[in-house]
DNA sequence: TCTGTACATGTACGAATGTACTACATGCGG
DNA sequence: CCGCATGTAGTACATTCGTACATGTACAGA
C-alpha cells in the first residue's frame, strides 16, 4: 500500500528509512534530507510528522530496541526448547557476531545514550532482557556474567575483523552460567 | 610555559582540548570553534595545525588510545606484583568503571571506528593488549575470555547507574581465567 | 640592521542544515 | 455540492560549519 494520504504507514515508512540509514552513516549524520530521500518522501514530511530531528532520531532507536526485544523473545524460546543453555546461547550470539548492521546500530545507541540521558533506558532494554532470561537457569550474578560478556562479545566483533567462534563463546559462557554450582 | 610561539605547545593544547571535549559533546559535534575556546587559541590556529576536522579528531582519539596504553602498563605491573590475579584484575576494573569520561571516549572511539576504519586499529589497543597481559597467566582462549568480559563490563557500567561490584566481577574473572585447568 | 621564513589570527564565503511557512490537494460530514 | 480539517510538498531563511586566505608578527641568520 502507497504511503500517500496514509499517516500511519508514512510515518513508519519515515522511522524505517532513519532505522536503515543509522548503521550506515550513523547517528551523528542523520539529517532531515538524508531521511526524506531513503523514504521517498519530500523533506516537509520528515517535520511533520516529527517535532524535531531527536524526535526522529528517538523514534528509530526505540524500533531499533524494539526489533532487539523481537531477537530476545526468540532467543528465550530457543533456550527454553534446548538441552544444552550455554551451548545454544552460543550460537545464538555467534549468529549475532555476524549481523554487523545490527551491532553498530546497537553500538550507535550505546554512544547517543551517553549524551541523551532519555535513551538510557532504551539502551539497557538488551542486556536487563538478556540477564533476566538467563537467570531461569542460573543465579542472578552468573545470568548477569553471562550476559555481561556477550555485551562484550559485540564490541569485540565490532572492532576486529573476525567474531570470536562458537567454540571460544560455548566455553566461556559454559563455566560463566556453571558458576553456581561452585 | 605560555602556547604562543610554541608550536609543539601549542599542538598539544588543542589536542587536550578536543581530548577533553569528546566525553562531554561526543565526536560528533566536535568543531573548530568549539577546540579553539576550550584550548584558548584563535579559532585559526586549529586549521593551521591540523589540516581537517577529521586529522584533529584523528589526533585526539590517538591521545586517548595512548593514555589507555599507559594505564595497561600500570595494569600488567600491578598484576605481576599481585598474588590474585583474578582479584587484583577485579579491582583494577572496577576503578575504571567509575571514570565515566574514561568509558564515554572509549565507547566515542568504538562507534567512530564503526564508520572509520583507519580508527579500528586504535579500537583494538585495549582488547588485544588486556589480552596480552593476561596470557601470562593463562591460555589465550580464557585470556581473550576474560578481556571480552571487562569489555562488557565497561558497557554495563555506562549504560545503568550503577556499575558491577567488585565481588561480581572476581567472581566472573576467577572462573574465566581459571578455564584453562579444565 | 635587513630580510626571509615560520607562525599567528581575524575574516570571509560557500555549503549544509533544522525548521518555519505558504500554498495546495484530498476526502469527509453536512 | 460545499467547506473544512487533515495531510502534502515545495521553498525560504537564519544559523552554523569547515576551510581558505590575506594580513600581520616575531625571530634567526646574513
Amino acid at each position: 500500500m502507497s504511503s500517500r494520504r496514509n499517516p500511519e504507514e508514512r510515518r513508519r515508512r519515515i522511522i524505517q528509512a532513519a532505522y536503515e540509514l543509522i548503521p550506515e552513516v550513523g547517528v551523528a549524520k542523520l539529517t532531515h534530507r538524508l531521511v526524506a530521500a531513503r523514504a521517498e518522501v519530500p523533506l516537509g514530511a520528515t517535520t511533520y510528522y516529527f517535532s524535531s530531528l531527536d524526535d526522529l532520531v528517538e523514534a528509530a532507536l526505540t524500533a531499533a530496541a524494539e526489533a532487539t526485544s523481537e531477537a530476545l523473545r526468540a532467543w528465550a524460546e530457543a533456550l527454553e526448547a534446548s538441552t544444552d543453555v550455554p551451548g545454544t546461547l552460543a550460537t545464538l550470539t555467534s549468529d549475532y557476531l555476524h549481523d554487523r548492521a545490527q551491532m553498530t546500530t546497537w553500538n550507535e545507541l550505546y554512544a547517543a545514550a551517553g549524551h541523551r540521558p532519555e535513551l538510557r533506558s532504551l539502551a539497557r532494554i538488551w542486556s536487563d532482557g538478556l540477564t533476566g532470561i538467563l537467570a531461569t537457569y542460573t543465579d542472578h550474578q552468573a545470568a548477569q556474567a553471562a550476559s555481561v560478556f556477550t555485551d562484550g562479545a559485540f564490541l569485540h566483533a565490532l572492532t576486529h575483523d573476525q567474531p570470536l567462534d562458537v567454540g571460544s563463546l560455548a566455553r566461556a559462557l559454559t563455566v560463566l552460567l556453571n558458576m553456581d554450582a561452585a
